[in-house]
DNA sequence: GCCAACGTTGGC
DNA sequence: GCCAACGTTGGC
């Protein structure tokens, strides 16, 4: 099962926005670039995500599953951006941060690590036990 | 608040 | 189809 690491603006919509929203979770609508589209439309229902804290924190504060398929995008005028549904499972006991996932050399391939701008990214099954793993889960 | 990195746009 | 210019993101 694929896993996936979510980034967004804590002052924008943040962690406890997405508890907020309970079951139900939230639309992951905004997304504007093709990598992380099509990082979308590979993910399943039930698979898990890391949510980060981008900006504010940089930090990886909880776990998301996907609730639904990617769909059109419902604030895009233009149906090809598509977008997921994520809702909250849990936080993460102990928040992991930017600079311990650099420190981390099991983490030193992570995309978050190497290419920080994209905002919905793949990780691989390695990179979740380990961010898991210090996170005391 | 600055700036580097990256992606997208548009002129040629 | 190339590439310069521009806008945006996100770490610092």
């Amino acid at each position: 099962m694929a896993r996936w690491l979510f980034k967004s603006e804590p002052n924008v919509f943040g962690w406890d926005d997405l508890i907020a929203k309970g079951d139900a979770g939230e639309e992951w609508d905004g997304v504007r670039n093709y990598q992380a589209r099509n990082n979308m439309r590979a993910m399943k229902i039930g698979e898990q995500g890391l949510f980060y804290h981008s900006n504010i924190g940089k930090e990886a504060v909880g776990i998301v599953e996907i609730i639904a398929l990617a769909h059109p995008d419902s604030t895009a005028s233009d149906p090809k951006w598509e977008c997921v549904d994520i809702k909250a499972v849990k936080p993460l006991p102990r928040a992991i941060s930017l600079d311990e996932a650099k420190a981390e050399p099991r983490l030193k391939d992570m995309v978050l690590v190497n290419n920080s701008r994209l905002s919905v990214q793949p990780v691989t099954d390695e990179e979740w036990d380990v961010i898991l793993e210090l996170a005391g889960l």
